[in-house]
RNA sequence: GGUCCCAUCGUCUAAUGGUUAGGACAUCAGGUUUUCAUCCUGGAAAUCGGGGUUCGACUCCCCGUGGGAUCACCA
């Protein structure tokens, strides 16, 4: 493999938002030009003029920003009809094009067809190793619907030769396309690139993914869903590629630095989400508290219109709330769920659900004041370590389920909550006494 | 169906002829402040099948099988 001067490009068709895949392809163009000091292009290819739309093409741009993968040339192919018209005359004029009747289709009168030489391709793939074709059943191939209106192989050939491009780096479904593209090459006499067809992204369900499935959403939508973009970069670096060691978790400049084209994967990899909220979850923990609440800005609207909100609660219970997310949708369910509610305003009795499986009422009542009265005498430092070397020895000796559930519900009202020292100190002395002091009374006064 | 490609735990993968086949996600069990989350420890879990080559095969060759891509005047 030839890495002097590298020029690699993404050529999307901007006839739907741009997604998953195109990421990908996009990506391990990226890391291989960038890697190699060289020049990374990209190739609007809106030749069909038909389903290329300006706003597709925006939200490609839109996801790339969004992504951090800069490019160093932007080209629109609809802007390039006079080169794609030259390169047809030329091979007009030297016998390897000809214009002819339509075959079965009667809405144009005439094509241009490649005159395929029937000749037997040979290439080596980058990845998968030596690839032969026998191009005899490609027959005389449509390049051109007339000399002004190319087609895709036409178009893909003349650029990359036009723009230097020294190795096309795409999706494994272009390997057929390839020898079409080596004939056209050959008869305009361009230099042939390095091919390197990288693995499909495939469906958990099987197949390559598609747009039926869920995961191929828009690539800013990921975005919406509180994916960070290091986090989707790291994630799909790693199908189909690894640096061969342990590391899971890698920056953009570290993919860079490592990236090596030949140890990319011959078979396709399942798209599996699981993993990418984890490896978000790694970069979210390593973002500042500043950063953090950044983050959370989209949502912020929605908890602050919780009744009792303050600023200053909120940041106390940041660190509770970072424990818990990968991703918005945690937090969403976090607010929905009611599990912030608390903080902010006092929760509901519930002397049901108060009292833990092998306690009686008259226990909980019993635990539950005694911890009170030693809340009150206590004159420290009101800081869950402090408290809990208060309170751990009585919950350790009267049975830890028994004193501490009760605590902890007394605190939250909820079945699920973080554990009583930590929300004694979040709710501050005040507030965990009021309540405690609540349930004991409640509980005293409840039948059964 | 033709052509082309691929094949290690459920998933992403490591092991360039010699390893008890390693790691991560997920899963299960235990622990941490008997809940939830986080974190820690441990478990279960794979070389598609059959032939070769070789002292020795996940690794090389052949044949099956399975999966996938592609067969436009779309890209």
């Amino acid at each position: 493999m030839n890495t002097d001067n590298v020029v690699t490009r993404m050529a999307p068709s901007p006839t739907g938002k741009f997604h998953i895949g195109s990421v990908r392809t996009t990506l391990f163009n990226y890391l291989f030009a960038r890697h190699n000091k060289g020049k990374f292009i990209i190739r609007s290819e809106d030749t069909d003029r038909e389903r290329s739309k300006p706003e597709y093409e925006q939200n490609m741009l839109d996801s790339l920003a969004w992504l951090g993968l800069e490019y160093d040339e932007f080209y629109r192919q609809s802007e390039r009809t006079d080169i794609y018209s030259t390169h047809i005359q030329k091979l007009i004029d030297t016998g390897s094009a000809y214009e002819a009747e339509a075959s079965n289709d009667d809405t144009h009168k005439k094509v241009i067809r490649f005159k395929n030489p029937n000749s037997k391709i040979t290439f080596t793939d980058l990845i998968l190793g030596d690839i032969e074709f026998d191009t005899t059943e490609l027959g005389d191939f449509v390049i051109a619907r007339t000399i002004d209106t190319p087609i895709y192989h036409l178009t893909v050939v003349v650029d990359d030769g036009v723009m230097g491009v020294t190795h096309v780096i795409r999706g494994q479904e272009h390997i057929n396309n390839t020898p079409r593209q080596i004939l056209i090459l050959e008869a305009l006499g361009f230099k042939r690139p390095e091919y390197a067809h990288i693995p499909l992204i495939m469906s958990p369900r099987g197949g390559k993914l598609s747009k039926r499935d869920p995961e191929v959403i828009p690539t800013l939508e990921y975005k919406d869903e509180g994916i960070l973009p290091e986090a989707l970069l790291n994630f799909m670096a790693f199908i189909g590629w690894n640096p061969g060691d342990d590391r899971e978790i890698m920056s953009k400049e570290e993919l860079v630095e490592e990236f090596n084209l030949l140890k990319v994967q011959k078979g396709g990899g399942v798209f599996n989400i699981e993993k990418l909220y984890w490896i978000n979850k790694q970069y979210l923990t390593k973002l500042s508290d500043d950063e953090f609440k950044e983050y959370l800005k989209p949502e912020m609207k929605t908890v602050e219109s919780i009744s009792g909100y303050t600023e200053e609660m909120f940041d106390k219970i940041l660190p509770v709330i970072r424990e818990r997310i990968h991703a918005f949708s945690d937090f969403r369910e976090m607010i929905k769920d009611g599990e912030l509610n608390y903080y902010f305003i006092e929760p509901e009795l519930d002397s049901e659900k108060i009292t833990w499986k092998t306690s009686t009422k008259e226990d909980t009542v019993r635990h539950l004041s005694h911890i009170l009265e030693m809340l009150e005498s206590y004159t420290g430092d009101w800081n869950s370590d402090n408290l809990k070397t208060l309170i751990f020895p009585y919950a350790e000796e009267a049975g830890k389920g028994d004193v501490l559930w009760p605590l902890r519900f007394s605190l939250s009202g909820k079945e699920k909550s973080p554990d009583p020292f930590t929300l004694l100190e979040v709710l501050g002395r005040g507030i965990a006494l009021k309540r405690i002091q609540a349930n004991v009374e409640a509980l005293k006064k409840s039948p059964i």
